[in-house]
DNA sequence: ACAACATATTTTGAAAAATACAAGAATTAA
DNA sequence: TTAATTCTTGTATTTTTCAAAATATGTTGT
């Protein structure tokens, strides 16, 4: 099936090497939180053509002329400051979502994309981005237009990975402050997924789950509406957990 | 935190646009079968520099020339058969690993990779590639050497994806034939998660996950050994099972 | 040929574990 | 005291695990 008699090896393809295959590399980075009761994403309007005025993810070219060059996480990072004003350390979570490399996603020229998904804890403040370029949160579920490029897939496959991550994993504290309690846990389940969970149910199941929340020793300032006040808790060593919760 | 003060889109840095940021992009693939009780993967010996006579992943450069350009997942099929001879009507489960991008992972210059795990069912000819180059399957836990890239890497989170893509997902028929029965299916698990499965529990769990797996009505011819002959099923329509098969 | 045994698949049953649902107890503000 | 909220407990149901038995065939010995 092989149209070369030649051994072909990774890298290298059987072709005339002095065809030059290489293409822009970008990143994009879907970055969510909860907040106001909300699921959101961070979005950014794009200010030149192509997709003038649409929102899009932040993103933007890794690029190979920074020390020995960057890494793609690196280059999320970056350019997740740059466009939004969102240092590393604000981001709790981060992690590879997969390479979009349809050959018609620009029309300008071919760009393959390796996407992530983030999540930011849920912080009060309700600013955006700090810089010049407007950048904002915006809930998933209130997104009319469509976004620039694929970022359509790209988000929806980035919301599919998050819904089910909070299955088997521990990353729902990231969404929470450095301490939290287990309602205000709860409620990012309930949030993300659009469901309402059993508190008491629920509250067995962080609980029982070994690493996945800590206890402070302390309760949480009790509230203004009365009520018996919430302890609370700090992540957890785990980042996996055994038995998963369920959606229903 | 933006060094510059014009808004910064996707696609296009805030540096000189004159600087070419451009990198060859390539694809790898982690094939596996379950063949002689064994989980396997198809590797290939690599015949020139860098990492000369060592085993690599099949895959290769994604290319530019062929129509519109060639989406990575074409790249992927491609590659695979020019590689080791099989065409993609032999594979019967592909997806996206992800990308793989540091910046020294190819000593000659600056590849990012698409990596991708596929599934080929277990057959009985144990040829491997068909043309000039060595292509052949090794059991994954007897890859003495190191691979050549980041291929170690790359393997590893494949293996990892394939385990535990097992779990929730019906896959694992992918690596048995057309029909088969249910200590075939059970036998896919063992083998590829090393550990035993009760095969009263196994059954059960199977034939009460709808769509999993679909009766033919008739049964497995009879071994030469004696037994009670086995049903024959086929692969059921279903891509996810709401309970998990656990690994215990 | 036929009984007795071996092998392998499939089914059944009971104990244990996990889950869902519901109610109640604890704590504090109004 | 009442209301609001968090935390805990109890019970019925569902799932899972473990073990045994039933089923269906091949093999062996008489």
């Amino acid at each position: 099936m092989n149209s070369s008699e030649f051994p072909v090896v990774n890298g290298q393809s059987n072709q005339n090497t002095e065809v030059d295959h290489r293409m822009n590399v970008s990143v994009d980075i879907a970055l969510f939180t909860v907040r106001n009761e909300e699921f959101q994403v961070l979005l950014i309007e794009r200010g030149i053509n192509p997709f003038r005025f649409q929102w899009a993810l932040p993103g933007g070219r890794i690029r190979s002329d920074i020390g020995d060059g960057e890494t793609p996480e690196e280059a999320a990072y970056r350019e997740l400051e740059e466009e939004t004003g969102i240092s590393k350390d604000l981001v709790g979570y981060l992690e590879q979502l997969g390479a979009y490399g349809k050959p018609k996603r620009d029309p300008r020229n071919r760009v393959i994309s390796i996407a992530y998904f983030g999540i930011r804890p849920m912080l009060d403040d309700p600013k955006g981005g700090s810089d010049a370029s407007k950048a904002e949160f915006m809930p998933v579920d209130q997104i009319e237009q469509s976004l620039a490029f694929d970022h359509d897939e790209i988000l929806s496959d980035a919301i599919d990975r998050a819904r089910a991550k909070l299955e088997y994993s521990t990353i729902a504290t990231e969404f929470c402050g450095e301490e939290f309690t287990i309602t205000e846990l709860r409620k990012v389940y309930e949030i993300v997924w659009g469901v309402s969970l059993n508190p008491g149910n629920f509250q067995k199941k962080v609980l029982s789950s070994p690493g996945f929340v800590e206890d402070t020793g302390r309760n949480a300032e009790s509230s203004s509406t009365g009520g018996r006040p919430a302890r609370l808790y700090r992540s957890g060593s785990a980042a996996l957990i055994n038995l998963p919760i369920r959606r229903n």
